[in-house]
DNA sequence: ATTTTCATCCAAAGCGCTTTGGAATTTGGA
DNA sequence: TCCAAATTCCAAAGCGCTTTGGATGAAAAT
């Protein structure tokens, strides 16, 4: 009963009516009677139709998919970062009738696979995952005409597309500025990649922030990669090595940062008396308890759930594709400090 | 040039060939010559020619998709694991020309969706996430005729499906006798969900380890939640708290284990001196360092890399898709033991 | 009673591809 | 030289849906 499959001919069939009606009164059209939608309706369930999506997407051009292409480079973008992101943009998107589609590729095939979805719609639009300092996607795809939404930003105040970002600069400037209000001087910055735009943007706020203070910006103290979590041991490993080492960290990530409390530990340096370490925040959900209990924020923080933000961007999309012509919408998400246990007054 | 997009007729007529000759071509049948082979993918080069995906996938049947459904309910199923999963098999997909569709629902639209799926091919083939204790999914599957593979396993010892597990019972097995080999007794497990498979078995080769020593199972020392680090730090302080606290603890992931490890600091325990920490780790990608340096395996564990799972699983259901009456391929992969400095012999 | 409107419904033409069942041409064997 | 067997190609029929451009009959207006 549940296994063999049912076409709108055999629907319209079984109703006695045409595959037009039957199509029509499915999909809500009004110039059919409501009685008839209902039977129609009724025999559907009944019969257990459901209409093929290639048939539907080769009729209309719509997929009701939404891509994302991650790069595979040697700086994967699939990480906890990304999959929070997922996690909240498949949600919206499977409210909404979607679906998440994901196509690994190198960097050089990227604007050759925008091409390829936009060719036949395999997809209805992309998100944009990472954008650099030196993006070039944006271009392409408002050139190709697939519509978009950036997760972060490229340069400059650029309106003439969607994006939805963090303040990444007052975000850690915010940071910084706590951490020299405590006193503090000699403070790192455990950056990530930055040719990647977030990244350019923390490193301003933190510039910024010791430029107030005419603190002198000292590169050794500064690093920047991949933020996972070896890296942010091994980042501060090297900075407590130094002859004048920071008494405060800042690090673009909870992952680095979580390397960070491990390399402290290993100098047996206490966070929040002997060291100062502070963070961005994602959310991630693996570091949430889900009853609100002694968890994080252990650690002094700047945070924006990116989960919430893979459910926006999704929204933002979803409403970009209903209507492709609507001006771009830009939001710019504030980040609130927290106050954590990981951090103190320079003794 | 390379906006407009051509189609197959418009190719054909542009080659003054027919529309069938010009596909066979392009899909490599043995009926065209290769002289007009090599003209007609030249031509489609030049025209920029992309096959539309639903055109084909209508008339073929074939969706060159691969679904993941993931459950939405509070314990997420998107996590660090399942994005070292993703990495692992869109890498596969993307290179046999697939793509890696994900939809969220909650575990009662999961078989509903299934039916979706197959109903009219928007997928080829599925990959079942978490297989439960008590799992209905595999029925399900097998009674609908989608092709699937499990990443994991059910009960008993099946072969009529195809999965990849690793070998749980003896890597938590593994770990346990390792601690008592030191010593140890006092040990406590903290699992993931027993509901889950994995969860279940990794508990019985625990139970095993115990009982072959003569150790008596307090329940009191385990405990059985979704694996990420405030858990694994709750369920650390709790037991530490105890009249008579354990002296090692086993992680059932390095999530939990980390939260360990935070509760360990908190009592000032040093893992490996005062206290022995161990873990089942899955490799997740943002603990690895890039060149090797200095990285974990700074805990003893047990470890099976959870992307070249995502990988071989792709794989395997890739070629169910290709030959879908080929015998089922079961997987059990070994684990071996590392030892780290997180545990040392019994003071 | 006749014409205008709605309200309902339908036949048929695509959407762009694959594939069946030949037809036309070339090659090889006798 | 002639016929059978390859080789190379094609017209046309789907695949299952949406949508255009009416047709039909009933209700409302004249």
């Amino acid at each position: 009963m549940s296994n063999n499959i049912v076409n709108l001919k055999q629907l319209s069939q079984y109703l006695g009516l045409s595959q037009t009606t039957v199509s029509r009164a499915l999909n809500g059209f009004p110039e059919v009677s409501e009685r008839t939608r209902k039977k129609v309706q009724e025999a559907a369930e009944k019969l257990n139709y459901r209409p093929s999506p290639s048939a539907s997407s080769l009729a209309t051009g719509k997929a009701k998919i939404i891509g994302h292409v991650v790069p595979v480079s040697e700086h994967r973008m699939i990480n906890p970062h990304f999959s929070d992101f997922l996690a909240g943009a498949s949600d919206t998107y499977a409210r909404a009738g979607y679906d998440l589609l994901i196509r690994a590729a190198t960097p050089e095939q990227e604007a050759d696979i925008y091409r390829d979805f936009v060719s036949r719609n395999r997809v209805d639009g992309v998100v944009v995952h990472g954008p650099m300092v030196d993006e070039s996607r944006i271009e392409l795809l408002k050139s190709i005409g697939l519509p978009f939404v950036v997760h972060g930003r490229a340069g400059g105040e650029e309106h003439s597309y969607s994006w939805l970002d963090v303040d990444n600069r007052s975000a850690i400037e915010k940071l910084t500025n706590y951490l020299i209000d405590l006193g503090h001087r000699r403070i790192a910055l455990v950056n990530g990649l930055e040719s990647m735009n977030f990244a350019h943007r923390r490193r301003l706020g933190y510039e910024a922030a010791l430029q107030q203070h005419g603190i002198e910006i000292d590169p050794a103290l500064i690093s920047s990669a991949d933020m996972n979590e070896p890296y942010g041991y091994e980042a501060t490993m090297e900075k407590l090595a130094l002859d004048n080492p920071p008494t405060a960290f800042v690090y673009s990530s909870i992952l680095s940062a979580m390397g960070g409390m491990r390399a402290a530990n290993m100098h047996s340096l206490r966070p929040g008396k002997d060291i100062s370490l502070a963070t961005f925040d994602d959310q991630l959900s693996f570091l949430q308890s889900k009853n609100g209990a002694s968890p994080p924020p252990y650690m002094t923080n700047v945070s924006s759930s990116i989960q919430e933000a893979g459910r926006r961007v999704g929204e933002l999309l979803i409403a970009q594709i209903a209507d492709p012509k609507a001006p771009p919408v830009c939001e710019l998400w504030k980040t609130n400090l927290v106050v954590g246990e990981s951090t103190g007054r320079l003794a």
